[in-house]
DNA sequence: CGTCTCCTTGAGGTTGGTCAAACCAGGTGG
DNA sequence: CCACCTGGTTTGACCAACCTCAAGGAGACG
């Protein structure tokens, strides 16, 4: 727990998305380059949040939203009781903030889970841009309405899969993230604890735990600690899939 | 199950959002005078749907978004195994269909759940007119955001509430969502049966009926099937709020 | 009046939670 | 270099919340 908040590390940045590696991945996707170019006039800054720190949190106001550049990242939503929920987990390209648009302030903290640097998108001037050219305002909306439909498959995993698949469902969804990173799909290192795991899946850390070891007990998995072959990926698809049975 | 799709009755319409008293509850929120008749100007059908029937399915392709005007909807995402998740009930002034824009086709089953009514809002015009003017698209941006955000609320109650928790607090959504649209917050009519509930809210259909077994002992409620009065709301909202204690 | 769907209630079982102890890796400081 | 500490992880024993299965009841409708 953080109570002092360490200033947020800010580089004026001339690498912009026309050069960026992620482009295909994120905000750009789908924009010509004359269109391109206009976006990267709109980012003018990134931040570097170190290991531990947070981007943004509950609660503050909402001005822009940020593209994970490097990195790592959680969302966190907390009740009026303290109990914690971690709603996702952010990879290089993906988007942190939609949750601030409805209401003009943030409504999930954001915290690094090692240390990662992100771009600033200031959302009125992403919301002008778009009105200028539609491949953007395109992109944005489907942008938000994936994330909406991922919102409802872990709803699905939440509300009707049992422990197992919940843990596989999750180690296919990180590995095929990593995949279109050009990451192997068989090597991932954790970067998020037992418990930030539990808390996603609606499980206890030890339940996560010893899903992990049941399937390294299988011949599925190798477990040591954080870092994680997947031998038997069809073995987890059967269990996302089938698993009524 | 429904295999011949019946045809939905479309209907010409002239009462249009300016003229609607759903109007702030609804996309119009916020817009001018001036502006919410451009938005009469895209709004030429009216869909009606019988208790029963589907408004769209998973897999065929988005073209609109929907608007409730009367009635009552769920959505449904199914699993390759068949599993089902209720994934939302929506009432009138809310939208339907945000999860089709990412993809270019629903994700979900929208089924109407008492006969209903819907405005139909061509995406495509609607995203031409959001660039028109701002104060429109800042509202469909608001409307998607909140809509994530709700579906994080949903996570936090599937990942870590009991079963009492979660049916005090989808009682307490329900009733105020009632209310914000005129009507009493203690008397309830539920659209859905036991079964839909518990798939909303991740738990068996015996587990509802239980749990409202017990507010009624409890004198929280009185509950004679569908027929929901609630005695106690600040006791339901006490179980939501503090129930880590 | 029979049938159908939905709801309620009970008895018993299972999954995952709780509590507790021990382990491990990495970092710190003597 | 080693002892110690810390946060995270593993594993076991036990327990309870919720699920499963089953029977019966209440309305709605033809």
């Amino acid at each position: 727990m953080q109570t002092a908040l360490p200033p947020l590390r800010t580089e004026p940045l001339r690498a912009a998305c026309s050069s960026c590696n992620l482009r295909e991945l994120c905000l750009p996707l789908g924009l010509s380059a004359a269109d391109m170019e206009k976006l990267d006039g709109l980012i003018n800054t990134r931040h570097v949040v170190a290991r531990g720190e947070t981007l943004f949190r509950a609660n503050e106001p909402f001005h822009a939203l940020y593209a994970v550049r490097t990195g790592f990242f959680k969302t966190c939503l907390s009740a009026e009781d303290g109990r914690m929920q971690v709603t996702g987990f952010q990879m290089a390209g993906e988007l942190l903030g939609l949750d601030g648009i409805g209401s003009g302030h943030h409504t999930v903290d954001a915290q690094a889970l090692e240390d990662s640097s992100v771009c600033v998108l200031p959302f009125s001037d992403l919301e002008n841009l778009a009105r200028e050219f539609g491949a953007l305002q395109m992109q944005l909306h489907k942008i938000m309405s994936r994330e909406i439909v991922r919102d409802h498959g872990v709803m699905m995993l939440l509300g009707s899969m049992r422990a197992e698949e919940r843990v596989a469902a999750f180690l296919l969804n990180l590995t095929q993230r990593l995949q279109a990173r050009g990451y192997s799909p068989h090597e991932v290192v954790l970067r998020m604890t037992r418990e930030e795991i539990g808390s996603y899946l609606g499980l206890k850390l030890e339940t996560v735990s010893r899903t992990f070891s049941r399937f390294q007990d299988d011949g599925i998995l190798d477990v040591k600690q954080r870092q994680i072959t997947v031998k038997l990926p069809e073995a987890l698809q059967r269990l996302v899939s089938s698993a009524a049975c």
